[in-house]
Order: C-alpha cells, then structure tokens, then sequence
DNA sequence: GAGATATGTCAATAAGGCTGACGTAACGGA
DNA sequence: TCCGTTACGTCAGCCTTATTGACATATCTC
C-alpha cells in the first residue's frame, strides 16, 4: 500500500491489471444521484415515489404501452409495477384500454392530468441537461449519448433505440 | 394530440416551449439500469445489496473517509448508512479508527478483505464501460465524462472533483 | 465549564422491491 | 370445440433501504 510509484506496467492492449475506470463508475453516480432527485419535491406533493415517476414517464412516451413491455422496461416484478400503475389510475393520471387486436392486454395510456404530470416532473431535468450543455457544448452532449447506448446491454440496444428514438403512439386510439 | 406535424416554432436560444432532452432522460435511466445490474450477482453471494457496495466503493477509494464525509456523498441518513456500515464491519470488510487530530471521528478504511471484493464489484462495471469504449472510442468517453460532471449539482462539484480526480490516502495511518 | 460537533442507537414507519401461489380471461392451434 | 399458453391481476409474506424523531456519548473549542 505505502510506496504509490509502482512498476507502471506496458501499456498492453486491455491490460490484465489496468485500474478500472473508477472516473465514469463515480460520475454516473453522482450525476444520477442529482438527477433523480429533482423531481422529487414535485412527487412528494402529490403522494408519489420515483416508482410512479418512472411508470408515468414511460407510458407517457409511449401511449399504448403494454403491462409486458412496461416490465420489460423498468426490469421489475408485476406485483411491483401494479401496485404503483393501481394508484396511477385510481387517482387518474393514467387509463387502461383493453387491446385491439389482442383484448388480453391492457394498453397504458396517460390522461391529459398525467400528461401534464409528466411534463412538470421531466422540466427541472431538462433544465438540469440544458445548463449541462451550456457547460461543455452540444458535442459533448452527444458524445455522452452515444457513450451511454453503448452501456446498455446489447440484447437490449435495439430495443432501446426504438423507444428513444422510434417514439410515438402506436397501438389503440 | 392528433396532428403531429404542428408549425416548427423559429428555433430561438432556449425557446420555453421546446421538447424536453427525452434522449438523455432515458438513456442515462437505460445504462444506469444496466450498469448497478452487474454486481448484484456477486453481492447477494455475499449477503449484501446495492447499499453496501456504495459504502465500500468509497471507502475503498478513499481510505480514512468520515462519517460525515460520507453522508455526504451518499445523500442518505446517519441511521440509514449506520445499518450497512456494521455489517460492513462486523464482516470485516471495513475497519474504523479514531481520527487523529479529531478523535470524536471515526475513519473508515477498508480490510484486504474489503479492497478485495471493491475490485471484484468493479470489474463487470469496468468490462461494460471497456465495451462501451470499444464501440464508441475513447473521445466519447471523455465527452461523457465532461457532460456527467456538468450535470452534478453545481455546489457539489469542486467536491466531486476532488474525490474522483484528487483521490487516494488522506488521512490517518 | 459550556456549547457545539461527530457519531451511535432505539423505535417506528414507509417505499419499493422480491418470491410463491393462485385466478381469470383471451388467444391459438389441433 | 377443447386445451394449452399467454397476459394480466391479486393475495400473502418477506426483505432492503430509506425516512423521522429522540436521546446518549465522547470530544473539540472557546
């Protein structure tokens, strides 16, 4: 431990013993931990969790959204979502309508409340992203979005890049 | 709502009404995801969750680190933090040790045990981000690295600076 | 010596996640 | 038409991680 000035090692291709990169591990984690929180104090007030902030989210982006692909998305157990989508509709930020082609499903549509909830809840994120991009330019910001796809498991890239970029409704209505 | 294609407002400098960053909202929501994923494996091995590593990731990378220190970083209560920190502890991955100016703190360091399993957690985050690095290079990553921090706190970022560029041995022993 | 600080602890509670088991309705193919 | 599968809901119990509030102790600082 004592004596830092080791060996430094050939710089090999994927060295075996590289330091690990603790400079992007730490920074996403702080820039995760600021950035959830924002919308905190707006959940609070109308008795929700981060749980319903992020179902509200999705199906806002993706009307027509089903209970399998919202699964799919958050990577949690029905019991789980249903609780928190049951307090969504209850309390009218969100609707069900049984599918079209399939009426075993149940399409996830946001109410005009929740579409307005969704807004407000995504605005002090935004503006967090835009003082961002002040800071060190709109390349920097792609840069970052770029990196960030190739973080996400591969199974699941495609996927992703449908939701991202391919939004917009799709199913019902 | 129907009706997509609506006039295109004259892109003006921070126009209010302008979409929100949607892209960077869900992509940073998708690799995070993935990105806490990768430890849990061996984590439940060892009977500890996602709580437990964050202590020991910084401790590990900053031996001699507060209580209140951190608190700090973690943004979470002294109660809350106090639990995962005795079993830490109590299973020897960590070891107090009174401050030696200020003996009311109590410096954590981490065991060979604890350095042990802080770079065995690291390692599938490391292999992910050295994928992400391969796909999109290395200048994204440092593009990355510049957009994240920018989108920590602003009071919070000299801190931040410190701790992930400035780190090492500090205090005691 | 007195007040502030750093930390520990007890107790109660809440949010958000899990597993397992079971029920219902609808789809889809033999 | 029957039957297995799928999509979803629900009941019950449990765990982890967080919270608030109150109080205790040791130490620092003035």
């Amino acid at each position: 431990m004592s004596g830092a000035l080791a060996e430094a090692p050939p710089a090999a291709a994927t060295e075996p013993d590289a330091e690990p990169h603790f400079d992007v591990i730490e920074l996403l984690f702080f820039a995760y931990r600021d950035f959830v929180s924002d919308p905190d104090r707006i959940l609070t007030d109308y008795g929700f969790g981060r749980a319903h902030h992020r179902v509200l989210h999705f199906v806002n982006r993706q009307p027509g959204l089903t209970i399998a692909e919202l699964l799919d998305i958050l990577r949690i157990t029905k019991q789980s979502l249903n609780r928190v989508l049951k307090e969504l509709v209850e309390k009218g930020f969100i609707e069900q309508r049984p599918g079209v082609q399939d009426r075993r499903q149940r399409l996830l549509f946001p109410t005009a409340k929740g579409r307005s909830l969704a807004l407000a809840l995504s605005r002090p994120q935004d503006e967090r992203i835009r003082r961002a991009i002040n800071r060190c330019g709109e390349e920097d910001r792609q840069a970052a979005l770029r990196f960030l796809f190739a973080m996400i498991d591969e199974n699941d890239r495609d996927h992703v890049a449908r939701l991202v970029y391919g939004a917009g409704e799709r199913k019902g209505q």
